[in-house]
DNA sequence: ATGCTAACCTGCGCGC
DNA sequence: TGCGCGCAGGTTAGCA
């Protein structure tokens, strides 16, 4: 489900309903996640919630003791419920608030996780990330640089979180349709005009896509539950075979990695 | 080091 | 109507 766009949405999505909330209980129904839910969540019950924050595709809620670090993976959702609305199959976590809602986390696939990190401790998987897409760390000079040598093709290379974080499969495919550039490219054969262009386009349509509230594919939903509006945006994530809303060329559609690719002959080169 | 593959898990849509 | 197959927004472990 959710790339850097859809995080950041749910992010903003609960933040007012869970700032200086109180967690009142903690209801863990299913604990094997991506990674096993750990005893220590427990302590969050009676704890406040002093921030929220966003880190790549994870999501951090700090309190005094520690804090907790939900990932989305590839199917979930946080969202904020009535205690009344009965729990469903895939409802995985509840977290019950000082305010009388509950935020749900629900994810039928299970490759989300709900991390824990002592105060002051950092987790081991937000450690080796690269920078944030939408932040000035985040240059065509820098992936210049990290891609020179670099055989591994440009949609691999940018989808990457040890290069950049939080471009997924539909936001690496958009962003070198709109950069004009063959997802097979190798990374280090691209020259820096190219790279200017490429990381202007992968901040604007992240940025763009966050305006929107997001992809919303299947199931995606924002911490309101609503879904997000940037699908009917797209230019080539989940069209191969159909024209390309620019040339009217046939859009092709090749695998990189076990993921779809899809470019158009015409205008990527 | 680099870069590719398989794996984790469930649901859905398609072709037969 | 049912079955088998392939595919899906992410990430990491393991291998050559």
């Amino acid at each position: 489900m959710p790339e850097l766009p859809e995080v950041e949405t749910t992010k903003r999505g609960i933040e007012p309903w869970l700032l200086n909330q109180r967690i009142e209980r903690v209801v863990v129904r299913q604990p094997q996640l991506r990674w096993p839910v750990v005893d220590e969540l427990k302590l969050l019950e009676g704890q406040t919630v002093r921030g929220l924050s966003r880190r790549a595709k994870y999501i951090l809620v700090e309190t005094d003791i520690g804090t907790a670090i939900w990932h989305l993976g590839m199917s979930g959702s946080l969202r904020l419920v009535e205690p009344s609305a009965p729990a469903g199959k895939h409802d995985h976590i509840d977290w019950l608030l000082g305010n009388g809602k509950v935020l749900r986390y629900h994810d039928p696939r299970r490759f989300g996780a709900l991390l824990w990190v002592e105060p002051g401790t950092d987790s081991d998987h937000l450690t080796h990330l690269g920078p944030e897409p939408l932040s000035d760390d985040f240059t065509a000079e820098y992936l210049f640089r990290r891609s020179r040598g670099k055989s591994q093709a440009i949609k691999t290379f940018v989808m990457d979180g040890k290069v950049v974080v939080g471009v997924g499969n539909i936001y690496a495919n958009e962003s070198l349709f709109l950069a004009g550039i063959r997802p097979a490219t190798a990374a280090g054969k691209i020259s820096l005009a190219r790279y200017e262009r490429l990381v202007s386009e992968i901040k604007q349509v992240l940025a763009r896509a966050i305006e929107q509230g997001g992809t919303t594919l299947r199931d995606f939903v924002g911490g309101d539950g609503k879904p997000g509006y940037f699908a009917q945006q797209l230019f080539v994530y989940g069209r191969g075979g159909e024209q390309c809303k620019v040339c009217s060329s046939v859009l092709k559609e090749i695998r990189q990695g076990q993921r779809a690719t899809v470019y158009c002959p015409a205008c990527q080169r």
